[in-house]
DNA sequence: AGCCAGGCTCTCG
DNA sequence: CGAGAGCATGGC
């Protein structure tokens, strides 16, 4: 028995959907995608897997997004609220970009910014998600560490099934503290690896650690630190989680490659920099660092020169 | 083939 | 302490 509920999200102008979901389109068909204008994903509300289903309405400058809920359980008022605010949450729909537009100066942001006008970031349902990824995508490639990812959801993330088709959850950490370290390793991580996102889920389940209430401490300082004390986590898995899931607009990540990469690309004329470098580029940045940074890897990935 | 990828820990000297 | 090896795996 499949259950549906369709609605829409008026999203803070501007924002273009298509141009954000894009940042999806090579994902995994069971797991998260964006194909053909429309972007799906199973999301947690209220305990119950629920399979979203975006697509456009509207335009920049009056945006709307279509939603099409599906589940198991019936739709209930709650469960249809909650969602809502998981999706204005993954979209960033409130966000005013006009603010970073506004307080962002130089030319060359100014000139991506108005290419990519109305990219929002988006940001992972869960701090655990952003957590875990950042952890697998430690020193390897970007797309191995994507097969990785989509090996450990199938392997240990449950699933929804919806007119025939099985749609797999991000694993949370209650699914992960049960496991066996060897499970998680034979996903293609290194046993250090496997063992510190064990570590991670068990901190969290034994109430150590609370990533989802550091979304609201304010001093980013404050997070990085009490992040970087555990095993397995530094200063740019800090500032990753950061960005990707707590929406902290102004970490940006200056060890990460790509981020210096693109720095450098855009800022330096290709000649390589170090972290220190990159931080003092992304000064003028102001608090919008990992905001400016995502746009960056945007435009790199959309072949944009200025 | 071999070297390198959005790092971090552990072990030496 | 600071430097350096080691890690898993896919792509080039």
């Amino acid at each position: 028995m499949t259950f549906t509920r369709n609605f829409v999200i008026h999203a803070l102008a501007p924002f273009n959907f298509d141009l954000t979901a894009q940042i999806f389109s090579n994902g995994d068909n069971q797991i998260r995608t964006y194909a053909k204008s429309k972007f799906y994903e199973v999301l947690r509300i209220n305990g119950n897997l629920v399979l979203v289903n975006l697509t456009s309405e509207g335009t920049t400058e009056e945006p709307r997004v279509k939603v099409e809920l599906k589940s198991n359980v019936a739709m209930t008022p709650q469960i249809k609220k909650e969602a809502e605010i998981a999706i204005k949450f993954v979209f960033n729909l409130d966000f005013d970009l006009c603010s970073f537009y506004y307080d962002v100066k130089d030319s060359t942001m100014r000139e991506i910014a108005q290419q990519l006008y109305g990219l929002k970031n988006p940001t992972t349902p869960t701090v655990f998600e952003a957590l875990v990824d950042s952890i697998i995508e430690q020193q390897i490639s970007i797309r191995v560490a994507h097969t990785i990812e989509e090996r450990l959801v199938r392997k240990f993330g449950e699933t929804l099934d919806i007119n025939g088709e099985t749609y797999h959850a991000y694993p949370t950490a209650q699914n992960l503290a049960c496991v066996n370290i060897e499970e998680i390793r034979s996903c293609g991580l290194t046993q250090r690896k496997a063992e510190y996102i064990y570590e991670a889920a068990q901190l969290i389940v034994n109430n150590k650690l609370d990533l989802e209430s550091l979304k609201n401490q304010g001093d980013s300082q404050q997070i990085i630190s009490e992040l970087d004390a555990i095993r397995g986590i530094g200063v740019w898995i800090a500032e990753l989680t950061m960005l990707r899931g707590m929406r902290k607009l102004d970490a940006l990540p200056a060890d990460d490659l790509g981020i210096r990469r693109v720095i450098s690309t855009y800022y330096c004329g290709g000649r390589q920099i170090n972290s220190a470098e990159a931080r003092e580029i992304a000064k003028s940045w102001g608090k919008w660092k990992g905001l400016a940074a995502f746009y960056l890897i945007v435009a790199e990935a959309k072949g944009i020169t200025v």
